[in-house]
DNA sequence: TCAATGTTGATGCAGATGCATTCAGTGGCG
DNA sequence: CGCCACTGAATGCATCTGCATCAACATTGA
């Protein structure tokens, strides 16, 4: 008789939340031993650096990191306190803003980006070959939920940001 | 020029970042909807139901868990407080101690499982053959760091525990 | 025996998170 | 216009987490 979650599917599960957990703690290891902030600000000023004029409304930052609204809130207090982004006001919905990344934003992303990739290098890459990469890509979005995430394509891109 | 982590294991590292994400908070909120508390507590009490006694150490507990050792001791806390777990003494190292699952930290268990179950298989089950269950596994084991985990075996079991 | 060192577990504090609520502003409709 | 429903964002409060430290006991070794 079979097993309503079969063995298999146990186990993948299982893996995943134990590899994501080292691996993730890994990389955030290595970030904060280099003496940056955590990768949720990364995120956030890469997706503020892509955008257009460099400046988002929070809602939009919201959907992209897909974190809460009060999350989104307090993080963009804290990138604000720290100089790297600055609130503006919204001319055309006057209950909105938009929340732009400074020069020290965006110097600090770039920063980051070096430890960070090498963290990535460092607990991913050198693990895995690319086809496997790839192979494990597959993989893990065929899980990605029924809901359709807006694939963001790293392919071209220099840099690249998680989403917890 | 090769980038240093590849495009693929790059992208591979943000799939699992997101889909870890998803899916766990995709788990967690089931149980919480059918009024069960967070996943942890379900691996503390099937860690403790599988132990000899049905008690552990809870230095014996934080390794299988894999979660730091305050953490173990405020978990362990809210357990006793609910009833679900007990703390005695331990004769032979004064300074230690035993917490022993009891009969209503049992039923909470199986009871968890069958909601807990249901989660996996809607989650992860039904969107994976059990085959490209397997070899996801593979290829996340290879991530598993150079830490070689105590390798529990599902395989067999009727129940499982992720860690976190 | 006694000091030094190691292990086990708890806890105070600061910071982070989740949840529900609040507030201000917008848009629709009679 | 005046009312109402909705959206964007902030915040009070309780809980949870990480970190450092502490206290109690154990072990070692002179």
């Amino acid at each position: 008789m079979k097993r309503k979650p079969s063995t298999e599917a146990t186990a993948a599960w299982i893996r995943l939340m134990r590899v994501q957990s080292r691996v993730l703690d890994a990389v955030e290891q290595d970030l904060k031993k280099a003496g940056f902030p955590p990768l949720a600000w990364y995120d956030a000023l890469l997706e503020l650096s892509r955008a257009p004029r460099g400046e988002l409304r929070p809602v939009e930052l919201e959907r992209q990191m897909l974190i809460p609204q009060y999350s989104t809130s307090r993080l963009v207090d804290r990138l604000v306190d720290e100089g790297l982004a600055l609130r503006r006001e919204c001319e055309v919905d006057r209950r909105g803003q938009f929340v732009e990344i400074t020069e020290a934003g965006r110097e600090l992303q770039r920063k980051m980006w070096g430890a960070y990739s090498a963290a990535i290098e460092r607990h991913v890459g050198s693990k895995l070959s690319d086809g496997d990469a790839m192979k494990l890509c597959g993989l893990l979005d065929r899980l990605g939920c029924s809901c359709s995430e807006a694939q963001q394509q790293v392919v071209g891109s220099k840099e690249a940001a998680p989403a917890r």
